[in-house]
Order: structure tokens, then C-alpha cells, then sequence
DNA sequence: GTTGTAAGATACCGACCGGTAAACTAGTAA
DNA sequence: TTACTAGTTTACCGGTCGGTATCTTACAAC
């Protein structure tokens, strides 16, 4: 019954695409309806707020996009310190990609988003919050999967993922104040560091 | 000649306080200048715009206090390894008092606002960007200082500085977006992980 | 005290922003 | 073919925002 659309998708990416490249707060509706296509009529018929498309864009991104990445790279089949070795390099790439797409490094919009309006939005907040939580939680398997293997020293393996974690996205921030990829070319050797790596049983 | 005023300054510190509690695009003109007890018409005799404003206040800030208090923690006079130590756990403990007060974590000015406006004002992404730069002198030249003692691994120390710049934002940051000191109580152990402190040279 | 000047106050403008109401349109199921 | 409904369009409202022009006030030097 009734008729199909798209519209709410196209809100959905318009969103997550204007709000990584600048900001949350200076993105308007009326800039997100205009590069969706979509009247503000309709806006207002597929959501109540700006902050509630932003947590339907994040949601529907990681679903659509980056869970099956991460999921790809973190693939049990992979040993553990190569999934997070490919993980940085390929974070590193898609990083370059974006600096010459867009002229500008954009980091992680989850990241980004949540330093900015954790004051001002309880659920983009927590939404944002619970995507990282997801991302961390990868790291920790991998942790200590080469922890089971000895590849990496003894230690709780969600604090040392958490370390990392906050290694990985200050660099990716950094990255994206300067933007300068360098701070990510660096990063697979600290992250070793940061592991504890013990160089006798890296190579298997 | 003519009549002199504070409202420069009360200007500064109104700006500061609001962008770093809330975020810089979301406060408004009005804001900054209903908080200061300053007329509108006022601010656009002192500034020329917000970013105008907010490179002020940010290079004020960082003059006035939180350069005397780096100059402090990372005295030459104190051994090397225990500035960083003791800056990490001031860090701690002012972020602490901070959420108090504020009911919130607010992290670190120059890093939340570098990455949300670095794609929009360049003069404020250069500000931000400079005052990080600054910090990263202190780690380095403390490290600088251990390796010398012998206390600290060989390597790049510029890029272990950066490192350990990446891992200390990058958990400040998260823990302002959880709102959570934990990201800061670990940070020491953390630090001397990335520093490849040598265990046997750690007390002197 | 007069005069020059730094600073403050007031009033206003046009643009845009978030949000709403209501009429309209295209499919779809019966 | 009709009736229903999901989606679309238009037009509008009140408020706020950035920004400006103008008049006034306080002070300091002479």
C-alpha cells in the first residue's frame, strides 16, 4: 500500500557524508534535504530531528558498511597480529583515498561526532559511544587470540585493546587536524609497541 | 586617552568556556557575548567574526595558563621520566575536578575543536594545530632526556613524542565522549608500554 | 573645562533556520 | 474503479543568527 522511496536512505547518507566532512553543528537540515534531493516536508515525515537521522546514518552505516569490513579484516582465519596489522595499513589507505577524494584526511566520523556533541545529544552520544565500544571489542579478540598464542605479552586484553584503540583513533585525529597521513604510516610499528609485541614469536 | 576594559578578556574566557563545554559550532555569537555581559555591537568593535575570537582566546589561554603549568610539570629540574608520569596524573586529576564541576569530562580544547572545524576555518585548525605542536615539544624533549639517562629504548624521539601524544588525546578523548576517567587512570602503565621503558632503569 | 578617543548601548536588517499544516500524488490492494 | 495510504510538495511562521550603523558615554590628556 501506498508508494516505494528512497528518500530516508538518501537523508541517511547526505547526513553521514555532510557531517564527516565538516561537522555535527554546522550542518543544517535544510543542507542535508538539499543534497539528498528530499523537501523538507519529507524530512520531517522520515524523522523528528537532525540528531535522530545522525543516529539512524551512524546505525545504518556500520550495518551497511564498516561491519562487514571490520569483520572481513578481523576474520578468524587470519592470525591475530595480521589482522591488526592489515587493519592499520588498510585504515592508512582508505585514509589516502580520502585525502584525495576530498582534499582532506576525515579520521572516524563516530570519533569525531562523539567528541563534539557528547555535551549536547544524550543518544548520538550513546550510539556513537556504542559503535566504538564495537570496534574495541574486535581489537580484544585479536588480543587475545595472540595472547593464547604467545605472540603478545600476559595482561588484560580488553585494557590493552582499549590502549590501542585510543592509540589508533589519536593518531586518526591527528591525522585529520593536520591532514597529514604521516601520523598513520607510523602507526603499525607503535602499535606493536603498545602490544608488547615479543619479537621471538612474530613470525610463525 | 579614551576609556579603558576588560571585555576583551571576559570576551576570551566566555568563548572558551561555552566552545569547550559545548562545541564550537553549536555556540552561537549571542551566547558568547550574553555570558560575558558584553553587547554585540561591542564584540564587533574588539573581534571581526568567532574564529577571530577563538584564536584569541585559544593563544590567550595557552599564554596565560596552561603554559606556565606545562613550564611546571616538565621542569628540567625533575627527572625525565617523572614529568611525564606526574603530567599524566595531573591530567587525570584536573579532568577529575572537571567533571565535578561540570557534571562532565571536557578533554582537551585544541584537540576537540581542531578536529571539528579543521575543515572550516583554516586560521583556528592553524591555532589548534600549533598549540598541540607546542605540547609535543614537552614529551619530546622528555624523552629526549631519558634515552640520554639511558632510561628510555633508542629511536626517533619526535616520533615516540607523537606517539605518546597520540595515545594520551586519544583516550582524553574517549574519555570525554564516555564521560569516564577510566581512560585516564591507565594511562600511565600505558605510556611507559609505548615509551619501551626499560624496567631496570625506571628508578635511579 | 574642552576635546579627542576608546568603549558601550540601541536598534535594526536581511538571511536563514527549525518546524508545521495542508493540499497533492502515485501506487496498491480489494 | 475505488478507496486507502505512503510518500511528496508547497507555502508559510516565528525565532534567531551574523552583521551594521548610529548615537552615547566615560575617561584621559592638554
Amino acid at each position: 500500500m501506498g508508494r516505494k522511496s528512497d528518500a530516508k536512505e538518501r537523508l541517511q547518507d547526505a547526513a553521514l557524508e555532510l557531517i564527516w566532512e565538516r561537522s555535527y553543528g554546522v550542518v543544517t537540515i535544510d543542507a542535508i534535504c538539499e543534497k539528498a534531493g528530499v523537501k523538507k516536508g519529507s524530512f520531517y515525515y522520515f524523522y523528528e530531528s537532525k540528531a535522530d537521522l545522525a543516529v539512524a546514518a551512524l546505525e545504518a552505516d556500520w550495518q551497511a558498511n564498516a561491519k562487514p569490513w571490520w569483520d572481513n579484516v578481523f576474520s578468524a582465519s587470519v592470525p591475530p597480529m595480521e589482522r591488526i596489522r592489515t587493519f592499520l595499513q588498510m585504515t592508512h589507505d582508505k585514509q589516502a583515498v580520502m585525502q584525495k577524494e576530498h582534499g582532506q584526511i576525515l579520521g572516524c566520523p563516530c570519533f569525531s561526532i562523539g567528541s563534539e556533541i557528547c555535551t549536547q545529544s544524550e543518544v548520538l552520544r550513546a550510539t556513537a559511544q556504542e559503535i566504538l565500544q564495537r570496534q574495541i571489542r574486535y581489537f580484544e579478540t585479536a588480543i587475545r587470540d595472540a595472547q593464547a598464542r604467545g605472540e603478545i605479552g600476559e595482561g588484560d586484553p580488553n585494557a590493552k585493546a582499549k590502549c590501542l584503540y585510543a592509540l589508533f583513533e589519536g593518531s586518526l585525529a591527528q591525522a585529520r587536524i593536520q591532514n597529514d597521513l604521516e601520523f598513520l604510516r607510523t602507526l603499525p610499528s607503535s602499535a606493536m609497541e603498545v602490544l608488547g609485541v615479543r619479537k621471538d614469536a612474530t613470525v610463525a
